[in-house]
DNA sequence: GCAATAATTAACCAAACGTTTAATTAGACC
DNA sequence: GGTCTAATTAAACGTTTGGTTAATTATTGC
């Protein structure tokens, strides 16, 4: 006589708060293994993180990342590619075409610093990216790479700015991009090591408020004429 | 009759480039291991460097691993310490009190350029830090941690720049550092990443000159009454 | 030359890990 | 309600990997 198996019923909650369905619902599962994948890999990067834990984490059984993503390597570009296209994608509904160059440029360098701050798994898995020199993020699919729509809304906002003699003359766009970005990338980014040299302070809201105010002074001084 | 067991020599050179000498030398091999496993680690990162791949880089067995630095982790702890240290020194060795204060801040400014872009190991090392939430350098012994001394020079300058009358008031020592290491920082740790958005030309000689040229612009810029 | 010790080696091991096999269950469709 | 298929599961597999054992060779001090 053979016992009926008995359905192991999983509880409500497993893992880091993926939250599992009673039912089977292949989009949510591969949705919460996404978002597992996610936290894991920008916290250990791609070696360091574990398949197993990733699984737990979106209360799956292991071998739905198999069946939905195939092996480790392609969850962990299914994950970059998921992380910067948003960047990109809430980058370019930016509308700078304000009337008031300086307005355009501020709320530019306010965006680049409220989106690192509030998104610090992309900086961990563009950190990881560039140690491997960017090999995943190559690979990945509907990614946008070129950011060359930005930087002509950046030339004609300094043209227009030293038209009416608010911005001074010379600056190249790109270079202006990546100073923008390098000023708050670099305070989240390396955060970890900064707070170690000049203590926890650093890496508190008031810090950080007073890091926001600095960096638009900084371009904003920079681009007086 | 027991044949003479054969003592193998190791050719004049094992792995990426490391001098395998004829005869023992310790502190020797332990150099070799240091080297190779900054190379590996700063490649792949703690979890995903090998040790076996760190024993033939170094041309050492890998049990030499072992018997002078106890495990992997301790192994990337001393790599760490190492870089970090260096760059430190090298820093702290700066003499900047110029009687000019523009003339010593962009000597502070080109330094910091310099530096990461003849070290590029130690950016990777930082950037996998980061990740980590600097637990490992934390961890390490012989590192000055903070960055006081530094901090203070540049107050100086930054006092004696406003008295006279060639750099604004209100400016923040430690945000002006932050910001001075991270115009530079981000455009090496992230050339890999913001070379597939730009072009190659951005990882370019002439690139890197222009770059070079546009943050000590920048902080100058900045620092204008 | 001879111990004693330090440095080095080859072979091995157990655990961890990514991946797969094969069976099972839930839901859709008729 | 029976059939078919997609979603899910448990268990195992084979390899990789960090770490260890134990023996061997070179060097040093006498």
């Amino acid at each position: 006589m053979v016992s009926a198996p008995v359905r192991k019923r999983r509880s409500a909650r497993a893992g880091a708060g993926a939250t599992v369905p009673a039912v089977r619902d292949a989009e949510a599962t591969r949705q919460r293994i996404l978002d597992a994948a996610e936290s894991e890999f920008s916290a250990k990067g791609l070696a360091g993180a574990r398949v197993d834990v990733i699984a737990a984490g979106a209360g799956a059984n292991k071998r739905m990342i198999y069946y939905y993503f195939g092996n480790k390597e392609n969850l962990y570009v299914a994950v970059l590619e998921n992380a910067y296209s948003h960047m990109r994608r809430e980058e370019s509904g930016l509308s700078l075409d304000s009337v008031d160059p300086l307005a355009a440029i501020r709320a530019l360098v306010l965006f680049k610093f409220d989106y690192y701050e509030h998104h610090p798994v992309l900086i961990s898995l563009l950190n990881a990216e560039n140690v491997h020199g960017a090999r995943y993020l190559r690979r990945a699919r509907n990614v946008t790479k070129l950011y060359m729509p930005l930087v002509n809304t950046l030339s004609r906002i300094l043209k227009n700015g030293v038209k009416k003699a608010v911005i001074r003359k010379g600056i190249d766009p790109v270079e202006l991009y990546v100073s923008i970005a390098a000023l708050s990338y670099f305070y989240f980014s390396n955060k970890a090591t900064l707070s170690n040299a000049f203590g926890r302070a650093f890496d508190s809201p008031a810090g950080r408020r007073s890091r926001r105010a600095h960096v638009v002074e900084v371009i904003l001084g920079y681009l007086r004429p």
